[in-house]
DNA sequence: CCGATGCTTCGACCGGGACCGAAGCAATGC
DNA sequence: GCATTGCTTCGGTCCCGGTCGAAGCATCGG
């Protein structure tokens, strides 16, 4: 009886215990609650920098940097390092879907859809041009509006334009029928948002929209800086073709 | 600077950091391999006693009893004692639903449909009387019928009749269309299924079933014991009525 | 009544990991 | 160049919890 757990205990299977054991690590990288509070601030999308992280769990920087490689380890977040800042966020909607379910089981309250924009620098924040694309609220809103009516995906760091989103652009005229075809720029990809740390559209088509948008005169450049002015005719128009309301 | 991270690492608002923590609560139960390989070999359904998840596991049943309290107390399982045994279940299907969330992040390969039925006790496995009604694999397949199309729903230890599901049982004949409406007895119960390690169903409603199958000579009453045989006439009426297909 | 079985509780051991202070590294600003 | 900021790495402490052996209850079978 010396072996004791090793003879009597032995597992039944092994195959069902690898999965289970890759489980156990996705969730026990949930299951601690400075990194359940980092993966719920996270839960509308946003990208948000280490420190920030730090403070919504309530630990030093030291300790959110051992928790954030960890939670990278195991595929839940996506980093994203720009300067000497470090952006944050889920790594695929299906993270999301996983933790939306966690939460169920929590007894869990739904996570507020996201916080409208902040108080400082209206104009920057309301829209403004990224190179040569739509970014700020605006040009969230579009990148919203395009996944929400299946025009568009976006996963992680990769965008796709759907097949009925093509033909949908190309009927607006915002897009040429050939457009990207042969060109070695990327066609559709996401671009993290600054001020609203979520993603809005760059590539071909992203300078497709803004190209249109001004031509159209939708929207108006501003003073020196970036920002972009939405003219009257904008608005009418962005909420007829995508659904967007833009506040005064 | 002496207060260091008392000052300095404040969370931001409290509120979220509640939800987190149960959340955290929640993931760290299942983040452990021992409770998942538990949780994993709970997926399809059956009820399993502690020996033998502790089995699965490749614990002591020590270890296990520890293991499945915290499941118990987090509501993931749910227990049912019978005689000196203990039944292990998940607690509800959005449990399995959270659980298979899980496994798709961690490279989750599915889970097995459920093994279909052993090599011992043929005749009592395949059917039997549970009391005043259907067990076995007849008695789960019957269930799981009922809440394939919609007539019944099955949530941890409560079971519920549809509308629906009364309208057609009634045209079947199956069902008074006054039955149960004035019976203290419960009308629509799950009962855990020796056998089959799943619920069936008893109350007014499994007691109708069975009256009926016996009536219409689906099944017949066999030697002494509670086996039953499934008649040529009731394997086409079980087929056509529930889309059972029962083996010879 | 006694023994066997299924499961839990208690006590003790020990390792992993959560945590922070200090120091190191990279990017920015002056 | 130097100071500041954002983040990581290193080293060390400490505690939670996973583990099993032994013992304690229930249930079942004689």
């Amino acid at each position: 009886m010396l072996p004791g757990r090793a003879l009597r205990w032995r597992p039944t299977e092994g195959r069902q215990m690898v999965t289970a054991n890759g489980m156990a690590e996705v969730a026990a990288a949930v299951g601690e609650p400075a990194r359940a509070a980092m993966l719920t601030a996270l839960m509308d999308g946003r990208a948000l920098t280490a420190s920030e992280l730090a403070r919504v769990a309530a630990i030093t920087p030291q300790t959110a940097s051992s928790h954030l490689a960890r939670l990278i380890a195991v595929g839940l977040i996506a980093v994203e390092r720009q300067g000497r800042h470090r952006y944050h966020r889920l790594a695929n909607p299906a993270v999301a879907q996983m933790i939306e379910g966690i939460m169920q089981i929590a007894g869990g309250i739904q996570v507020r859809p996201r916080a409208r924009t902040g108080p400082r620098d209206l104009a920057m924040r309301a829209a403004r041009t990224c190179y040569d694309h739509l970014a700020g609220q605006l040009g969230v809103d579009i990148a919203d509006a395009l996944q929400a009516r299946g025009a568009m995906v976006i996963d992680g760091d990769g965008a796709l334009l759907t097949a009925s989103g093509r033909a949908w652009m190309c009927d607006m005229g915002i897009l040429k029928p050939d457009a990207g075809k042969h060109s070695a720029r990327p066609f559709c990809r996401p671009c993290l948002d600054w001020s609203e740390r979520r993603p809005h559209i760059a590539g071909v088509l992203g300078a497709a929209i803004c190209t249109h948008a001004l031509e159209q005169s939708w929207v108006r450049r501003r003073e020196a800086n970036r920002a972009l002015e939405i003219t009257p005719k904008g608005r009418i128009a962005l909420k007829a073709t995508f659904g967007i309301s833009c506040a005064g």
